[in-house]
DNA sequence: TTGAAAGCGCTAACAT
DNA sequence: ATGTTAGCGCTTTCAA
């Protein structure tokens, strides 16, 4: 038995009023008198009635479909930031798309190109670093775009998010006054993320000519903070602080500390980047810094959102993170 | 400046063509002259022409959208899994919408109500728990339906999961291979998740009428797991061993006893649920059941679209899980 | 405030 | 193998 879904001039039949009013009453249009607004309400509840987003696509050219690209959804941060444009596209009417580009730039390309062709309007992408084809895509096709995860004044394309070299200075300074003179540093590949590159510059702004820093490049993953652990502490000089670009690598340091009975933070300490849920139940728990990903998110969905609608011109935006001081850092420990 | 982007009559214009042969070059139809397609393909790109997925949708009624509901992102499995749906169907020309119900019923079916406005031509949801009137809708408008996270021969809707029943046992009898009879679980909100009281019943079945088991409910989440293992430790006849209905909680469970001093496993077994990434590298070694997550993605994607396409028949699936066998399950040990 | 009617861009008979 | 053409369901001038 077929559903039997209505359209719009079955509404019309029954109300005997002509489609375009009926139209005009599926989409809020305030001169429709009121008592016919409700009758046509009624008679769309009736006959089970709903606009089909097809024909209205095509007769609006507007899908009120954005699509966003992450590298990976296996990774708290991203999902939390996704979950909030989701939640507040939706709140609007729209629908997100997403796609994902394992960290690939030609992957990232191809997505958007079938995201294109699905009739996405707006793009949100993850960080500043895209390849050339991809921008040159989106803008010939005039889709407003931002990148997220990201702050930076100087970008022609809108950057909502926050200032990653900014706060990787303020971790190495945070862990500096502390007295921690000998750090390492450990990220995950900085060819596949522009965020780490800024953290790792402001990091190494802040060290000035330390020499005495280790710098780790690993697989961004529980994993490779294991790793990079245990190189550290195969080092002649050994770091009294480790300072991990994401919580989830810090994850591992400590898992690897643990399991060498170093104890955190009486003998190095570890301190995080991304405040996942879990980062304060961590024993111990883990200092990190708090990312605005769900107000990212939201931001992101709004202004999209007024540009598409107002034609408002997006702009971008610096939102504030901040070092959440817990357990994993101490003062450093001198040694005889 | 406008992007200039072509229409199918441009194409069939500038090749001289008619516009039915575009469309068929456009949709691969074997039977057009390869020379013809040559032509038609080298002026689309010349035109800047993407068929106009609206367009199409309303002609042909068909969106190649379908949708999956989860109860949240925040949590390695579902990502895992909404990968693999995202990766097969994108794979075939489908897109995924995705939403989101914080495992809240009622969010669940207005969600579905806007997916299907949306032109959502198929369901995916989590569990086999779901609202009545959301079944009712889905089945009143012909959308078909599969139920992943469970296996379940007796239900009606398609299921393709895994057997929650039996693994629950299963990690029961594993742990009583291990001679513990004093055993504590743990699990999230029972009223939100299905398949947690399913593995509760796995659980108390395997364990008969052992009335020394205990049984903490509490939020899904590394301070859920926490809190379980606060209260575990404060109870009178400590278990030996706790099961986690999740890796989530486990990590929780695992922090607490290590900032108590107490040892995993020799003081206490603990053993979690999923495999998550991280399970593998923590310390101790996390002992848990690998769920087929991505497997699961994969084989409901697949199913929906021959459905879709060939309208064959959608079936219930049981995919392997199995025991990881790692460190922090221990011998019971005899107290004196 | 309401109605009539012309498309939006594409697909799919049907005809050739 | 290719062309003609009638819609798909909705929005939106333009008239009334």
């Amino acid at each position: 038995m077929p559903p039997k879904i209505g359209k719009i001039r079955d509404v019309a039949r029954e109300t005997g009023l002509s489609t375009a009013t009926v139209s005009r009453v599926m989409n809020g249009n305030p001169k429709v008198n009121p008592e016919m607004r409700a009758t046509v309400l009624a008679a769309a509840k009736k006959l089970n009635y709903v606009p089909n987003p097809a024909a209205r696509a095509l007769s609006t050219n507007r899908s009120k479909t954005v699509a966003a690209i992450i590298p990976t959804i296996d990774h708290s941060v991203y999902a939390k930031y996704i979950t909030a444009v989701e939640k507040t596209l939706s709140a609007r009417g729209y629908t997100l798309v997403l796609a994902i580009s394992n960290a690939d730039a030609q992957m990232e390309c191809d997505a958007a190109e079938k995201l294109i062709a699905m009739g996405a309007e707006a793009f949100i992408l993850t960080g500043a670093k895209h390849s050339a084809a991809l921008i040159d895509l989106l803008d010939r096709c005039a889709k407003p775009l931002v990148f997220t995860s990201v702050f930076d004044d100087q970008s022609a394309i809108p950057t909502i998010g926050y200032d990653n070299q900014a706060l990787a200075k303020a971790a190495i300074a945070h862990l500096q006054e502390h007295g921690h003179r000998d750090i390492a540093v450990v990220y995950g590949s900085l060819a596949e993320n522009d965020r780490t590159v800024t953290r790792l510059k402001g990091a190494r702004m802040a060290l000035g000519s330390a020499d005495n820093t280790l710098f780790f490049e690993v697989d961004l993953s529980v994993e490779g903070g294991r790793r990079a652990a245990m190189e550290i502490l195969n080092t002649d000089k050994r770091p009294s602080a480790i300072l991990c670009f994401s919580d989830v690598l810090a994850l591992g340091v400590m898992f690897l500390l643990q399991s060498q009975g170093i104890r955190i933070p009486l003998d190095i300490s570890v301190m995080g980047f991304d405040n996942l849920d879990w980062s304060r139940q961590s024993y111990p728990s883990l200092t990190t810094i708090d990312l605005p990903a769900s107000q990212m998110g939201a931001e992101a969905a709004l202004q999209i959102m007024r540009r598409l609608e107002e034609d408002h011109p997006m702009s971008s935006l610096d939102l504030p993170a901040k070092i959440m001081r817990r357990g994993s850092v101490g003062p450093v420990r001198h040694r005889p």
